[in-house]
DNA sequence: GTCTATAACCGGATAGAC
DNA sequence: GTCTATCCGGTTATAGAC
């Protein structure tokens, strides 16, 4: 046999990794650090109990991994906050990339949600240096805006936990706005409507200059909406 | 021994019911469903966990009475929304409500966002009847006031959506704001200022008729939110 | 109604052959 | 690196004396 024609070792490792992450992503999202079993993570990624325990020698372990790539997740879709200088463009693009985030990686959402919930026992630390840190830099950026006239003055950290908050909760309470959209996922269409909606609202809030008008919901999405008849 | 000296059999009942209750709900929000063990819930209520098991015969039977005095609490909240024509104050007392509510009750909700994340395997029938009743007769409401001019075309159960998620973002997400507030819970005065940020920068972001100009945190309170020197 | 003891089970983690 | 078998602590729930 070729050996060309196996995985190397480290492809198999690499193969094993990504599964039981794609995992434990699933089952610590479902029922948070406790409630969550390593068997059935194992099950999932599809090998034996006692193999997860040579990747990661404890739950924990496994968890601070799945939570430190979220983390890093979130500080990269940040930087889209700093591309743009003005509030308009800045903010927009933020909110965006969070919704988009909310879209396609929910279950991180969820898990960084879970562990907040819980008191935040494993990021508490995140929390207090790089977070704090981010947060700080971007509260001076907002403040200046407000400085400059190109918002009305805000209180800027009350308007960063309102764009998390907001957007965040389309990915933690998707089964929630599923059952008040007749038991459906939201489709593309809508849930671009409501990220739209989410930009201006926010703009226009905070009396940013040159903010879109509000929007309706289009009466085509209005109507998938609405109750059955 | 007098017999008023010592409470009645109906008062304990009820003493131990409250006792329960109360720990169940610290310790499902900090745990979520299946990570909350019977055995400690026993121990905070400080009776033996046999004891719990004759008045909740199982840990679901239990859960299903905590998710329901809360969902029932959240009804009440709703109210507010009803009790005033116009959309300024009664969003304006909606959202106060709702902040309340985060602020004086802050395990139910968390024990709610748990439930959601989770896929929301308990209230989901709630959400899709009585949930979804209310969201369309307050969604139907929201359209009058478009249709009367009295606030701007919004997309009324994204506006529900965004009361929601930056009201309950400040029980779910508490432990995550103090850290941002080195480290220390939001005092009164400050939980005051984001309740009004968050009900001024709502109504002016659809465009409400005599709604109020945005306000900054006053100096006092901003720098107890500004880092440490 | 209350409490001690215990049954029955599940979960995280490891031993040790391959 | 992989997998079966197993240990052991903790969990839900109940039995049965008081």
């Amino acid at each position: 046999m070729p050996r060309a024609a196996r995985r190397s070792k480290a492809q198999i490792r690499a193969d094993n990794e990504t599964a039981i992450l794609r995992a434990a992503e699933e089952v610590f999202a479902n029922h948070g650090f406790k409630g969550a079993s390593t068997g059935q993570i194992a099950e999932i990624a599809g090998i034996p109990k006692a193999n997860l325990h040579y990747y990661f020698p404890t739950k924990e372990d496994l968890y601070r991994r799945v939570i430190d790539d979220i983390f890093n997740l979130w500080m990269e879709a940040a930087a889209s906050f700093d591309r743009q200088e003005d509030p308009v463009p800045a903010l927009s693009e933020y909110i965006r990339a969070k919704m988009h985030l909310s879209r396609t990686r929910p279950l991180g959402s969820r898990i960084w949600a879970s562990e907040i919930i819980s008191g935040a026992p494993v990021v508490y630390d995140a929390l207090e240096t790089t977070l704090k840190d981010w947060t700080e830099t971007r509260v001076a950026r907002i403040d200046k805006w407000v400085d400059k006239g190109l918002i009305a003055p805000v209180n800027a950290r009350g308007l960063l936990y309102m764009i998390w908050a907001t957007t965040q909760h389309y990915a933690d309470f998707a089964r929630q706005i599923a059952a008040l959209n007749n038991g459906r996922e939201l489709s593309e269409d809508q849930f671009e409507e409501f990220t739209r909606f989410v930009i201006g609202l926010i703009l226009r809030g905070i009396g940013a200059v040159g903010a879109p008008e509000p929007v309706a919901m289009p009466d085509a999405l209005r109507q998938i909406g609405a109750p059955a008849e």
